[in-house]
DNA sequence: AATCTCTATGCAAGCGCTTACATTTTCGGT
DNA sequence: ACCGAAAATGTAAGCGCTTGCATAGAGATT
């Protein structure tokens, strides 16, 4: 099978060819200019002309060649993301709504994912630089200096999420990952809880875990416990790595009586776990989670977590972005806040 | 703060401007020509030379315009990809391997969603095709003529992806969804069930959630039943949508012995709703899924559904992709397997 | 040493579009 | 009816890269 019948083409031009802006000049008997100005800039062009440069464009079904115009306007109208993966349904979410925006705005969105691993990371971003993206949406903080210095000479405005960093002036929308956790971690401690563990995603290159892991210990120490207290077990994403994580946690230290995690996804595998030990929740245990996925609400018992705005996140991301390839400046740095979603999985300690 | 310091533009050329093949070769004292040879078929230039350029590539920064390289080369080593939301994690993860796959081979990824919107379909197609992209990535069949015939003129390699239909010879690669809900029903229907609902999502432009439905009512025919006693209920995707779907359902016959939903996150909302309403699940009421997502495991009781290969397609459609873009000519539809799981969700009809 | 092949490189013409600048048209004011 | 400014349109020079063709070397062959 060819990709093209000959009805097809004879439908339009007599060669086989697709319909190029001088098509359409040459048929509305006008200057390339003029169409182009009328695809453009159409209140450049008086009506007469443009309707009869329009009618042209759809005889010949007529669509512009982005990257000739991208060539020619120093521009592609194009957003690059960088993402560790779709699989997770925040980043889903976030960029499905980042995309919704950008759409309303005429951009497309190019998308790369890195798989948690900062070396793939930099070689998306570099590609997608390469591609001509005209902004980045990164997420994060944690790259190399080399990686920023690149995007500062490319002149790429980029903009950091699901992150905030009030030290930090790059373009930012996010929320304070460290002080989220360490407010959830002092209700956790509130309810007596003391030996506690964590199970988190790797922290290297991941400030966010990092951060989270950190509010716990900011939590721990104003308590006036040692933080030495907290055991801290890294594994990567996956529900089956929650569990994995769980049973380390408990043989680690099998008095431990509320274990805390850095994402709802490792939650549930805790949960999980915690089921086929026979251990109950919140009875023997108490399980925390971060992000306020679906699946939070749906575990059983309901999984107390630290809601953040995904898709609000997502769509002002695309806001901020429009706004700095208009302004050509940087946005300051946006904190979204976080709420504590108090549920079953979380009690006093028994 | 600017996108670029001062140090930055001192770094590289004197003007503050990004390196282009011409600054590449002017370095190398070579031609453009040569230095384009190096980077695209390094073989056809002698070592000596290679080298010199290269350093000049690395001394520079220098990256390719890939619109210019697109424009000059009529090909953008992109592939675009329109699904119906990123939201929904059968398609995060279908995505998401098919991503990882192009990567492997030198193809970036454009994504546009469509919100389930054929219109809007129509037009995130065009728009990708307008910007591009060397081949498209559908989610099943239904879409206009029009759109076909823009493709075919365009000469898109196009893939249909989650859906298989034997009597049309697009590529594709998918799976049959009617047949495979048709095997679900029949299961049902052999656990004694014949007051049966369903609960799909718009049937229009939606082949996938059509075929489901029709496997229902093929398997309820063969079993000799009056096929109008099924109730189908059609309802948006969402947990929300499902639970009142599902209010539907059992208002419309409140002796209803089982409910087929043709989507794993519509049939949460139903357990869900069930749940509330003082229903026990599988007591009362059976309820089974399609897609099994990590949520069906996770449901409480578990979720009898189709296990659909998501991963596997979107890696083997980049495959395919590579392949039709490579010689030109469209692969055969390639049917892929389901198989049902079994769950506490489903039990013999009391 | 002269001739003939190859092979490595250079030249230059585009790819389809935008846009500064030049030119023509329009139109209000007189 | 004519002038001049403003508005509409045209001209043509690129944007950064690829690639067919021409050319220049480097060996190989006699």
């Amino acid at each position: 099978m060819a990709w093209c019948t000959p009805e097809d083409m004879a439908q339009h031009n007599s060669d086989n060819t697709v319909p190029t802006l001088a098509d359409v000049a040459q048929r509305a008997k006008v200057s390339t200019a003029t169409v182009s100005r009328c695809l453009n800039n159409p209140d450049q062009v008086v009506v007469n002309t443009r309707e009869r440069v329009m009618k042209a464009v759809h005889e010949l079904g007529y669509a512009p060649n982005f990257n000739a115009r991208a060539l020619a306007a120093r521009q592609s109208n194009t957003v690059g993301a960088v993402i560790p993966t779709m699989e997770n349904a925040v980043f889903a979410r976030g960029l499905q709504a980042f995309q919704e925006e950008l759409v309303r705005h005429g951009k497309t969105l190019l998308v790369a994912s890195s798989a948690y691993d900062a070396k793939l990371e930099d070689e998306q971003v570099r590609a997608l630089v390469a591609q001509g993206a005209d902004a980045l949406l990164l997420i994060g903080y944690d790259r190399s200096p080399d990686l920023y210095e690149f995007l500062a000479k490319r002149q790429v405005p980029t903009l950091i999420s699901w992150s905030y960093a009030k030290d930090d002036d790059k373009p930012a929308i996010g929320f304070d990952n460290r002080y989220a956790m360490a407010e959830l971690a002092r209700v956790v401690l509130s309810h007596g809880h003391r030996r506690i563990a964590c199970i988190s995603a790797p922290t290297a290159s991941n400030d966010r875990a990092r951060g989270r892991v950190q509010g716990i210990r900011d939590a721990i120490a104003e308590a006036g416990i040692d933080a030495a207290h907290l055991n801290v077990i890294e594994t990567p994403y996956g529900i089956e790595n929650g569990e994995t994580g769980f049973r380390q946690a408990m043989a680690a230290d099998p008095d431990t009586t509320a274990v805390m995690c850095v994402n709802d996804v490792l939650a549930i595998g805790a949960l999980r776990a915690a089921r086929e030990m026979g251990l109950s929740v919140p009875g023997d245990v108490s399980i925390t989670g971060f992000d306020d996925i679906e699946i939070a609400l749906l575990a059983e018992p309901a999984l107390t977590t630290v809601h953040v705005p995904h898709r609000e996140m997502g769509r002002r991301a695309a806001g901020l972005i429009i706004q700095m390839l208009r302004s050509g400046e940087a946005e300051k740095p946006v904190r979204l806040p976080t709420d504590i979603r108090l549920r079953q999985s979380l009690s006093p300690r028994r």
